[in-house]
DNA sequence: CGAACACTTGAACCTAATCAATGAGTGTGG
DNA sequence: CCACACTCATTGATTAGGTTCAAGTGTTCG
């Protein structure tokens, strides 16, 4: 149960960002950043400052933790720059990835909100940086700021609700349909704000893929090579480029919404 | 897509209920059903008093909804009598219960604090009694009661991380495990409280466990057939009695979990 | 260059879905 | 009250979809 022992505690190797080589953010910069996040944002500029000041910053390697399943909650993070894994071991010694946080967005408030050890440990997807609270320094703001509470409702039932969609598609779709969906979904090509046309390119691996959707490497390396000889997309190591969204949304939809 | 045209709006037939016939409460017994409930809990008996009185009554016979996937959220409910299925239509035809509603919990209110279109049906499993308000009431009176929101935090990070473990289980478990483990958490004997040993009876169609764990009502069939014929429950129309739940539990037990 | 990691592919196997047919329990109406 | 209708449950035969095992190739990095 260590996940010191989980099969892909693997390499601490350097960053591994092929394109857009992101210059790194200057310190000021976290005032935006949190004013981008959910959890902060409409917070008035002198308590973020007081935020941000009380902050911890921490960093982790590509493999590395955050924190892991089965610890006691004591920390709620933002990550600044990199991704995370939000992964939960299961069954079969397999594990499921429960999502992926991107720079601005927060982690690990859920099980200090529900007051339970972690479910998921925090793996650093590239080398990252976050900030991060103790669980007292966050109660005491929010008491002093009740509003922020009520800001806190929304993002969390939209968690619940975007874990319903997850649960319905892996009860009842095929693992094609869901590696599509899954695909599609973090090439931000899913809702009506994404352009109908536009390539797209993901960088994930394969592995990844598996655990996000409940199969394994094997069966989604079929599927990505299927796609790949009908030029539906481009593969190369941990990249996938969507060469023709419009037909990939075709595998990706529901039947049945498709009926009247 | 309209949930009038699902599989199973099956009849309206009257209660259905076999072994311990609850008396109807009375309805001064609202305040305490509320004090029950996880979203109220701790709310001052004056507050009670003023929800009770603006609260509209709802009910539904079997098979009727509460409301449907699709809809605009309009109210929050809290079930009095009854059960309640939380169900979501999925693909190829097939659905997945995310949940089912006892009395006094709430139910109804994710979609309305997200603000987006309901993504699950409420379906009365049995004939059913409901409490509800529309999203301004409730809305005004979370503005006058902040503390609300800290409160409502918690039951709702509780959720996410039940869907988390959902999530696991779908995804890395097979069919007669996930079975076991749901039997399990519905007849209450998960966790610490749980008695170790004492039999426990759940009231379940077999489609309903099919849609709870992501499977066929055949497959579960085949499946407590095969545990009623080595004697570990006892299978009666719409109930599932659980005779030795600790052998019940070596079946449900996380592998990974009895590994050193 | 060698080691670790990511990916690929064939072949055997197996779980669970599907199809088809039937039985058993419950409520309804003549 | 009995026959009919309906829902729920069972079971065998068949098969599709996906996992697992085994044995690779190609990439990246130290």
């Amino acid at each position: 149960m260590k996940p010191g022992k989980l099969p892909l505690a693997r390499g601490r190797s350097e960053i591994d960002q092929r394109p857009p080589r992101r210059p790194p953010r200057d310190p000021a910069g976290s005032a935006g950043l949190l004013q981008r996040c959910p959890l902060f944002e409409g917070t008035a500029p002198e308590d973020l400052e007081g935020l941000i000041s009380s902050a911890h910053r921490r960093t982790a390697k590509r493999g590395g933790f955050f924190f892991l399943e089965g610890d006691p909650p004591s920390h709620v993070y933002v990550l600044v720059e990199g991704k995370v894994r939000l992964v939960r071991s299961g069954a079969r010694g397999r594990e499921v990835i429960v999502g992926f946080i991107e720079p601005a967005e927060p982690f690990g408030y859920v099980a200090v909100w529900a007051a339970t050890a972690r479910r998921v440990s925090a793996q650093a997807a590239q080398e990252s940086r976050a900030l991060a609270w103790d669980a007292e320094t966050i109660a005491r703001f929010m008491a002093q700021h009740p509003e922020m509470a009520m800001r806190g409702l929304r993002p969390m039932a939209e968690r619940v609700e975007g874990g319903w969609d997850r649960l319905r598609d892996l009860a009842t779709g095929r693992v094609e349909w869901r590696v599509a969906r899954v695909l599609l979904r973090l090439a931000h090509l899913t809702g009506r704000t994404a352009d109908a046309d536009s390539a797209a390119a993901v960088e994930v691996r394969e592995q990844d893929l598996a655990e996000l959707v409940g199969s394994t490497a094997y069966t989604v390396s079929r599927i990505l090579s299927a796609w790949k000889r009908s030029g539906l997309v481009d593969i190369r190591r941990e990249r996938i480029a969507i060469r023709n969204p419009r037909r990939f949304r075709e595998i990706a939809v529901d039947p049945m919404d498709a009926s009247p």
